[in-house]
DNA sequence: CTATGGTCGTTGACATGTCATCGAATAGCT
DNA sequence: AGCTATTCGATGACATGTCAACGACCATAG
């Protein structure tokens, strides 16, 4: 019954793609998780954070930037504070917020785990995958993420 | 081995994909709730279920067949039979087994749902990409979900 | 038969995400 | 300036997923 609505090409290619959606994400996150102890969402952070070059962002601001919640930073900072992969500051320009640091012990584990990372884009991903294709897969990806929510 | 780091194409298909990856889930889940009360997950029980004639699975091959875990069907599938949606039977043929089967409930929750999960699968992501880019999507996406893991 | 090892679903501890709400601080308007 | 609405990050309740263990059951070699 729940096929009648699709065609049989629509109905394919949306089950392929869903199974990507969700095998793709749950490899490269084992990968992550064995070479370097960190999560997905650990690698995001580390990284993001990394592109500024004093290694610090206002909580809010990198939160928009990630398109993540205040809360689910907010909670997984702590996390990752515990850790000592990151700190809070302060933030100098607003007494409410606060800025995330990257430690140089958070900036040493980014730097070990990003080659392996990059290895396991490459072989779970971009290995398999013409250029052609990472090109339309790149227009069709921005064309969808972009429409409003 | 070649270089580490990612060339500025693969960079930036990269990210745009993966911003695809989290969006798109998130968006048809919304919809799914807000529309049927029912989480993706929920939904894709239900609708495995709803393909055998008489409704029912071993827990065991339903996992199997959705590539979940024993232990995520067990705790979900608890849930779904406190809400009424399935229940579980022995399995006749294995007696540590049972069977997940579809509630009447379950299946009218599941017809209300589908025609609203079918357009919000077209208005998020099937309108937009051309026939060409959904078969070459549907290979992609076998060729790199089917990689051993 | 019976011993032994594997598989079944369940369970509890834990990690992580959402949502509503909070007090504190800011921004905007007069 | 003073008042009000908004935004900040934190927090607790809750939902959901992973993992390792468990008792119960099954299958097979001897």
């Amino acid at each position: 019954m729940e096929t009648v609505w699709l065609s049989a090409e629509e109905e394919q290619a949306w089950r392929a793609f869903r199974r990507l959606l969700i095998a793709l994400p749950a490899r490269i996150g084992r990968d992550l998780a064995r070479d370097s102890g960190l999560s997905a969402a650990d690698y995001e952070v580390l990284s993001t954070l990394s592109e500024k070059p004093d290694r610090r962002w206002p909580l809010r601001e990198l939160a928009a930037k990630m398109e993540w919640s205040r809360s689910r930073l907010s909670h997984h900072s702590a996390r990752m504070q515990v850790r000592g992969l990151i700190d809070k500051e302060p933030d100098p320009q607003d007494a409410r917020g606060c800025l995330l640091r990257l430690t140089d012990d958070g900036f040493g584990v980014l730097e070990q785990a990003a080659p392996h990372h990059v290895d396991s884009v490459r072989s779970r991903f971009l290995e398999h995958v013409s250029a052609d294709e990472l090109a339309m897969l790149r227009r069709l990806s921005t064309r969808i993420a972009d429409l409003p929510d």
